[in-house]
DNA sequence: TGTACATCAGTGAACGCGCGTTCACTGATGTAC
DNA sequence: TGTACATCAGTGAACGCGCGTTCACTGATGTAC
């Protein structure tokens, strides 16, 4: 068995990895193997030696984006929160944070690619789905939870607004309807009387630097 | 000036209508200029005739559906409310009923081409942003009319939850979620106590065919 | 009214580029002895 | 410990297909006389 043990599983990983930024900047026809793996310092031909197709590798991506927390805790920056009911109204400022905005790359996959997935597989419908019902369960937990329609409601405002935010070409529109959507989102959960923790700034929708 | 007069024009709207169709079902990348120019009866040759470049053609079709109300009235069924207090709840049932997530081919491209859109041209963008701010503006209107950022978070459900069901494998889920954002909306708006108009349906989440 | 002409919408073959995929080869590294 | 070997990750040239775009040509129809 030549070649270190997981060398290979650290090459896929940075394949993977590649991927994952490429396509969510461009979506599943506009980014090119070369391009992926030139962006993972190798060369196209190699890719085959990994996945067997284009649409085999872009199924994992949407998987493994899901289902690894890591992967969206650029935006989310919320690791230290174990107390659901601390949790569920900072992942809806976070969601529609100008950070997650401004960040496409790093961006939750649920916003860069909704019409891709549409017309994807259904492997790749399943991950969106799954990634959708992981954020209304967390939604759903805490002490006073909202309501299950409630929660997806909330779910419903983060990834609309966003989507509809980056579809848009004046800046401005979106950023007054990710105000409002978060502003809704946070009534609707029964978070607003709350002050946000002090640790964490709230989101400022008139700074472009601003987010978690 | 051979041919007669309007002959250009109609075979262009041909073309348009072929496209926005075929657009709306499988994104820019997934059509082919042969596919388009088939749909219309016609063949590829010709399509230079009408357009500078398949670009130019997705931007029209944005352009023309966003613009043109009757291309969405299918799935909206809407025309006879002129009482915008009337109008604004009907639309939101109208949006997330059956019929609207059935109907691909006729959908509101705001649903069908978001992630499109998003990394296409500005052109594209400000044709989309057109139509979301029409749509927000209808909210807006009627006797005692919710806030700006509650029209604007009754937008985002209505595009929201389609885009999100539209993207989810399971039916079960996206009609679950189309009936809460539904709910949710008609509360924010104030239209929650108001029965339906009579002669317009409440859309029917459990049976496949309901919808106006 | 009828004929010749001009225009231009539409045709379909051809071009050329880009991209997904294949394949013969290289070379790095673990294993056997 | 050192050498020969086997494996397989990675390379880069090549293939072939599809699609956007071009272009010489056809033919339908309005206009001039």
């Amino acid at each position: 068995m030549p070649y270190p043990l997981d060398h290979r599983r650290q090459t896929r990983t940075r394949i993977v990895t590649a991927a994952r930024k490429l396509f969510n900047r461009n979506g599943f026809d506009g980014v090119t193997i070369g391009q992926i793996m030139e962006e993972a310092s190798l060369t196209h031909g190699g890719f085959y030696r990994h996945f067997t197709s284009k649409s085999d590798l872009y199924a994992e991506v949407l998987d493994c984006f899901f289902t690894n927390p890591e992967w969206s805790c650029g935006w989310k920056g919320m690791e230290e929160f174990d107390d659901a009911a601390e949790l569920a109204p900072q992942i809806v400022r976070a969601y529609l944070s100008n950070a997650h905005f401004e960040d496409v790359e790093n961006a939750c996959p649920m916003v860069a690619l909704p019409s891709d997935v549409a017309r994807a597989s259904a492997n790749a419908k399943r991950a969106y789905q799954a990634a959708f019902e992981g954020m209304v369960q967390i939604l759903e937990q805490g002490a006073d939870a909202p309501s299950r329609a409630s929660a997806l409601a909330i779910a419903a405002l983060c990834v609309g607004g966003m989507v509809i935010a980056r579809a848009s070409d004046d800046r401005v529109l979106g950023d007054e309807l990710r105000q409002a959507a978060m502003m809704v989102a946070l009534k609707l959960g029964g978070w607003d009387s709350e002050p946000p923790p002090p640790r964490v700034k709230t989101p400022d929708f008139n700074s472009a630097d601003s987010g978690p």
